[in-house]
DNA sequence: CTCTTTAATGAGAATTATTCTCATTTGCTC
DNA sequence: GAGCAAATGAGAATAATTCTCATTAAAGAG
């Protein structure tokens, strides 16, 4: 098998005392390559790319193995279901309550703050998230007229 | 029915153009009551309690809608499902990524930023999830030495 | 207070997502 | 390369959520 990944993550994995297989080594190429928000479908799609006869149950139990190791998590956002990131590296969202938006923003105090966790409660810290909710600009516009977009809105 | 409620609440559901009724009454309420961390399941069963016919599409298409009008949100906590929260409020967790154990904190520094982010994107912001992960310390203990607890993490 | 309109409801069917089961395969150690 | 246990894939089973539709009832008008 062929695989361009990196050789610590697999080594995190055989010294957990986890065999190299190729599903694994396939889900964890496609959430290193993507990095970002994919859903278990969507990730079994991409692994059979690269091992075709990945199954779907393997990637669930893949998963649920790179999120024990701290390799990947999942994140929620919207209404949609878990998609999975890799455990490294923040995350920051602003997300409408009422349409779903989601907007990034970077710059984030929270790093200070991460260390400061550290000492307090002894935990390593390896990623955070902060999500603000509200509402976006676009549906206070909406809320603030009783125009016709409102009515959009309304029960129908 | 009685019910000793958020008159507010109630206006901001009737001003959306909703209809108030029991079920709707009796899912609100139980969020406002006990406010923290439930399940779909566990609303409908509180709800019973109040409005005995309620029904579970009811609770979701009523969670649905209060997350809508901001009022409730959703929270992913560990690899349960979703649960239930006030819109309001803030929340601060720490997350074990291998035992998914999880630790509040309070303090905060997120509340100013959130003030600039209102500027910044025009958002108006009701409330704020900020979470770390990491390794806790029982975990970190654990993965340090090769003592038999270590054993009890590795494949049976 | 009664009538009318239409949103909201409950029950259960349908769908979707996830987990489980088990016979088979395959890494890994020696 | 042989042995052993972990890992796998296929599909069944389960759990969670959404949809459908006939019925009910909230809200406003008169």
């Amino acid at each position: 098998m062929i695989h361009s990944m990196s050789t610590d993550l697999i080594q995190r994995l055989r010294l957990a005392g986890y065999k190299i297989t190729p599903p694994r080594l396939a889900v964890l190429e496609v959430i290193q390559r993507e990095g970002e928000h994919l859903n278990p479908q969507e990730i079994l799609e991409q692994a059979q790319m690269i091992h075709a006869q990945t199954g779907r149950a393997t990637v669930y139990r893949t998963l649920e193995l790179l999120t024990q190791l701290g390799i990947v998590r999942p994140i929620y956002v919207g209404d949609n279901g878990p998609t999975y990131i890799r455990a490294d590296g923040a995350h920051h969202h602003l997300v409408c309550s009422r349409c779903g938006r989601i907007v990034e923003f970077d710059a984030c105090d929270a790093d200070s703050m991460g260390c400061e966790l550290e000492t307090r409660f002894g935990f390593r810290i390896t990623s955070h998230l902060l999500e603000f909710y509200g509402i976006c600009p676009q549906c206070q516009a909406t809320d603030a007229s009783c125009s016709a977009e409102t009515m959009a809105d309304l029960p129908d």
